[in-house]
DNA sequence: TTGAAAGCGCTAACAT
DNA sequence: ATGTTAGCGCTTTCAA
């Protein structure tokens, strides 16, 4: 437990008979060295070990070599992937990943302790809604590289964002149990509301509605939460109440586990009396009985690509305003197909 | 767009009319600032949108305020509670947190690129065998706090470690097998052997079977590598060879639902059939048909009770040994009971 | 209770 | 191709 002092650029200097600023030249290629001293220093800072401090080379440099990811949850089947993602997308591009997770903190008030920003890192991937829009507006103005991820911009600011395509997936979705199974009830619920995606994909099933001459019926939506338990209530509440439903589109696979779950528990039959689809694809939907009908979202996707237009804005100071990620229709047994 | 100067600390010591030291002693409360002085100086950080750089702070105060982990997975469902307890750990303590997942990377050789370690964090997590005992030990020589999570450190070294209990609740669980059961052939899925908790179940396993006079059966035994498809292969293969089998202990939730899938493609039933067994009690357990017995390991808290432990490491030079915290049996329908 | 000033370990501009 | 040196923005003695 000896607390050693770590070597420093001057003892690697030293070793290899250099000044500091070559050693420097040698670990950043930010100018040409002699292969012969390029390989003694080399030598040097394998024999002790060297690892460069990160804050004096940050301060030096005026950047981190750090992306910070902001986000409003981490354990749920939705955003792990997503997590995935980015930390890949990160590794890549040879950047650390800060993450903060932001749960009942403060508004930004006076005296407000921002987690991530520019004194700590380069850039931020923002996820869902989990910084405020005056937040993000001062960073914009700021000048400080931001992408959000699965969520627009505030004010209609120019500041890109990278998601899946909620819309046309539900309305492809909502089409096929219209289409291919003559569904005329079908339910929906709708995730929370900090979940731009809920949005689009209300979205989605309005329009297919619609396009076939099918009334909206307020009594057919409720809330699922993009969660288990309260899609089950909800959907409890339902049968509770009589509601006559062909199928239910669950808003999210996640949901989409707990509309079955409950359907089970009622003796309801899935498809059979119910049918019920979800949207994500998430690697239980395989795996639930019966086998989820969904849309196949590109989440780990997201946010790899989320950090190359983040390294992007860094690097040039742009990127793409919009990445629309393609979803596609995945027909399982759940919606009554190869049943 | 327009990239502002951040302001510093200077600029606030002008402001609030006070020399940089006393700022940094408001900040910092690290001596005694008259309370008039001191309203001076908030508000004149609060006027400026002050944020301290990270990077002047740490070359100044020799820490980071970060502390990193270190990982083989990441969304997995196993891991990802870990994660979530991890980071309200760090949070609570006010310590940013920088995550990266090992793969295939290259051993630490000449010119090994250490992405975590003293030079950009004051303490290291690491999660199972996502480091090499090399780096382990060089790191524990060097007196930099590590704590150790889900995995044992090599040559006995004291490197605090925190997991869960597996053996007793894998003894636990197989006890009910055959006591309540009296299920006879009860097969075993091994995890990765990455996976330090695969042993420990195991050897609960073999204990189950040896305290009832049971003999050890290596057919009875592959891997699953706590993975659904490799868990769905080897049962498949079982079925296959015609094994006899009374129960499966999956050795972990994952793999268990490859094992009723696999069991429902080829026309068992579960668990009259052949019950199933997991470990972990992960969110999806309670959602599989049947519900799944098994044991409920509480794998937040054992990221939460890491960074406690690391947090006292940095902080006082010491930390507990090991934390080994409880498992519990969660009875549901997959082993025969409640049906 | 406060200020002045010396670094912390790098990078980068400027010399040579 | 390489060395010198002036900061980067803080914290922390040491004085006052």
């Amino acid at each position: 437990m000896s607390e050693l002092e770590a070597p420093t650029i001057a003892d690697v200097a030293e070793r290899a008979g250099v000044s500091t600023a070559t050693v420097s030249r040698v670990i950043n290629q930010t100018a040409p060295v002699a292969e012969e001293t390029a390989a003694r220093v080399r030598a040097a800072i394998a024999a002790l070990n060297y690892h460069p401090s990160a804050a004096a080379r940050g301060l030096a440099s005026r950047k981190t070599s750090l992306i910070g990811l902001l986000t409003t949850e981490i354990s749920t089947s939705f955003f792990t992937p997503i997590l995935s993602g980015i930390e890949a997308g990160a590794r890549e591009a040879g950047l650390g990943l800060l993450i903060h997770c932001t749960q009942d903190e403060p508004s930004p008030g006076p005296g407000y302790h921002r987690p991530m920003g520019p004194h700590n890192t380069d850039g931020l991937l923002v996820f869902a809604a989990s910084l405020e829009d005056a937040e993000l507006i001062y960073l914009y103005e700021t000048g400080f590289p931001v992408v959000l991820l699965h969520q627009s911009p505030p004010d209609s600011l120019d500041i890109p964002y990278v998601t899946v395509e909620n819309k046309s997936g539900a309305r492809k979705l909502v089409d096929h149990l219209i289409e291919v199974h003559c569904y005329q009830r079908i339910a929906f619920l709708r995730g929370p509301e900090s979940h731009e995606d809920s949005y689009w994909r209300e979205l989605g099933y309005r329009e297919a509605l619609e396009a076939h001459g099918m009334p909206f019926d307020p009594t057919l939506v409720a809330t699922g939460g993009f969660h288990k338990e309260i899609a089950q209530v909800a959907v409890g509440q339902w049968l509770k109440e009589g509601v006559e439903i062909d199928a239910v589109f669950a808003g999210d696979d996640e949901s989409a586990t707990g509309v079955i779950t409950a359907l089970h528990q009622a003796g309801k039959r899935v498809p059979e009396d119910i049918a019920v689809v979800g949207f994500d694809d998430v690697h239980m939907a395989d795996y639930l009985m019966p086998p989820l009908t969904t849309v196949r979202a590109p989440i780990e996707q997201t946010g790899r690509e989320a950090v190359r237009q983040l390294v992007r804005l860094i690097r040039t100071g742009h990127a793409e305003p919009l990445v629309l990620l393609p979803t596609e229709l995945v027909i399982r047994r759940s919606c009554g197909c190869n049943s």
